[in-house]
RNA sequence: GGUCCCUUCGUCUAAUGGUUAGGACUCAGCCCUUUCACGGCUGCAAUAGGGGUUCGAAUCCCCUAGGGAUCACCA
């Protein structure tokens, strides 16, 4: 198929509507995020709708909390819909309305099969390889069955083959015949999964269905009920899955695999974002870090078939680059929001100054913890014993820089002036000076550069930790 | 086990029949330097295995091996 009308069919010429479509069982899992993400771009790519349903149709595991927290990672995120949110239980009753004119149309039968029976026929399935098909699928409905408590299944094709040309997976084809009689409607008469999600994409006008690779199989089997309804079928989409270092699907054992973990461990959503992003897609060898840039460049085509590890180290480094090239302010108020800190205007002044250097050396923001004691403590001293040794011995030296910076007009020419004019009195290098200082005024051995610290610390913090009796 | 999918440096990937198989992360070394970083440079490192097709294969075909997904009145 030539490209132009390969990138036809699959988008530019629709009017695409995509949806994510998370079940609120739990927090927003990174892999939900990613095919948010997916979702969110292809939308923006082809100027077309982007919505977000919440599939709450299992009561039982579906909670509040969860929406709440599915939304809360959408918009860090920046994926949010702008649409309203779609609840699926809301919808039921045109599910259940579908489920019945299948029925009536024969495409879909009452089983009345207890727990047991269904066990043991799962037994056999299983066994056998072959799919569920309930013996009622053949039976008539009796009588005396009137009541006693039945699930709708759908009547599956049993010969024929089914194909779908998938956006990323390519075109697969299956055997009918493999295809189980699943479910639509239970003896509670609430819909089921695969029936709702269907009905929903058709309500909703879905033109991508963008989602997990660990949908492909339902693909073949949710396909069957727009068959029967002569729907439109969708474009589908599966993305391979988001896998840990031992290749297994990312699970809690790994790590943290909730998205907010992610903010909570002080990563930025951009990073997130890209980094995210870039885990099964890729530009062509052209890094992306904005979310603008990769709405123009997206393409469901150039994603990966094959499953990504999620490699941490790559994600700090791309926290780390996001960090070093955010505005000073934005990140600045990131930082005093985290931590709750209240500055004074001093202490404001002297964060945002040192803040750019700060950040060269953490990969996450909520590092940068490290450094508020020394940064903001009023009666601040050195707290190693080690250190605290060197700076005994070293008392007279540091009293004389200090008293020396006392008396000096506050500027960095100046304070380098004394400094090096000191080591050349002494015959000293900076060598010999500059770790002590470092020790007195922050407590560690390594910070950004000695004259912005003293500079930004200002004569009276500095000449106080210089003269602190050990 | 049935069905489906996947397999290029340790990781994410580029190269859609002709490249010394490229980049990024990690790691190592060097440079810069008042420390730690940042930055710059250099290096280590891959086409899972075996058969075909072809003048020529990471790329097309077949087999094998490995990995993954799925098989609910969950979604």
């Amino acid at each position: 198929m030539p490209n132009i009308l390969f990138n036809l069919l699959k988008g530019s010429n629709l009017n695409v509507v995509t949806r994510f479509a998370p079940s609120p069982t739990g927090h927003l899992h990174i892999g939900g995020a990613r095919t948010a993400i997916f979702n969110y771009l292809f939308a923006k790519k082809h100027s077309g709708k982007y919505l977000v349903r919440i599939e709450d149709t299992d009561k039982n595991r579906s909670s509040e909390e969860a929406i709440k927290a599915i939304h809360k990672g959408l918009n860090w995120l920046n994926v949010n819909s702008e649409h309203d949110v779609i609840y699926q239980s809301q919808n039921f009753n045109s599910h259940i309305k579908v489920a019945h004119e299948l029925l009536e149309k024969g495409h879909a039968y009452k089983c009345y099969l207890n727990s047991d029976e269904l066990e043991k026929l799962r037994k056999k399935s299983r066994e056998n390889g072959i799919p569920i098909k309930s013996p009622w699928r053949n039976k008539k409905e009796l009588y005396d069955n009137k009541n006693r408590e039945f699930v709708i299944r759908l009547k599956m094709p049993s010969d024929g083959t089914t194909t779908i040309d998938d956006i990323v997976q390519g075109k697969v084809t299956v055997k009918n015949e493999i295809l189980d009689d699943m479910v639509i409607l239970r003896s509670d008469n609430t819909p089921t999964y695969m029936l709702s999600s269907v009905v929903d994409d058709n309500d909703m006008r879905i033109t991508h269905v963008i989602r997990g690779d660990d949908h492909f199989n339902n693909a073949f089997r949710q396909i069957q009920i727009i068959k029967f309804l002569n729907w439109n079928i969708p474009y589908y989409a599966h993305i391979p899955l988001i896998h840990g270092t031992d290749g297994a699907k990312l699970s809690k054992r790994h790590g943290a695999t909730s998205l907010f973990d992610y903010h909570d461990l002080g990563y930025t959503s951009d990073a997130m974002f890209s980094y995210l992003l870039q885990l099964g897609w890729t530009a062509k060898n052209y890094e992306v870090f904005c979310i603008d840039k990769a709405a123009k460049l997206f393409a469901l085509e150039n994603v990966s078939k094959s499953p990504a590890k999620f490699d941490i180290k790559k994600l700090n480094n791309i926290n780390a680059k996001n960090l070093k090239s955010m505005k000073t302010s934005d990140i600045y108020k990131l930082v005093i929001d985290r931590f709750k800190l209240s500055l004074n205007n001093e202490e404001q002044k002297r964060f945002k100054s040192l803040l750019p250097e700060l950040l060269k050396r953490v990969q996450v923001y909520t590092d940068l913890e490290f450094e508020f004691d020394w940064l903001f403590q009023k009666n601040f001293f050195c707290k190693d014993k080690n250190y605290q040794l060197i700076l005994q011995k070293n008392n007279l030296m540091l009293k004389e820089i200090g008293s020396q910076l006392k008396a000096c007009e506050w500027s960095v020419d100046n304070i380098k002036h004394i400094l090096n004019q000191y080591i050349q009195d002494k015959s000293l290098t900076f060598k010999d000076i500059g770790p002590i200082l470092r020790m007195a005024l922050t407590g560690k051995t390594n910070s950004p550069d000695l004259i912005s610290i003293i500079y930004e610390l200002g004569c009276t913090i500095t000449v106080n930790r210089l003269n602190y009796k050990y």
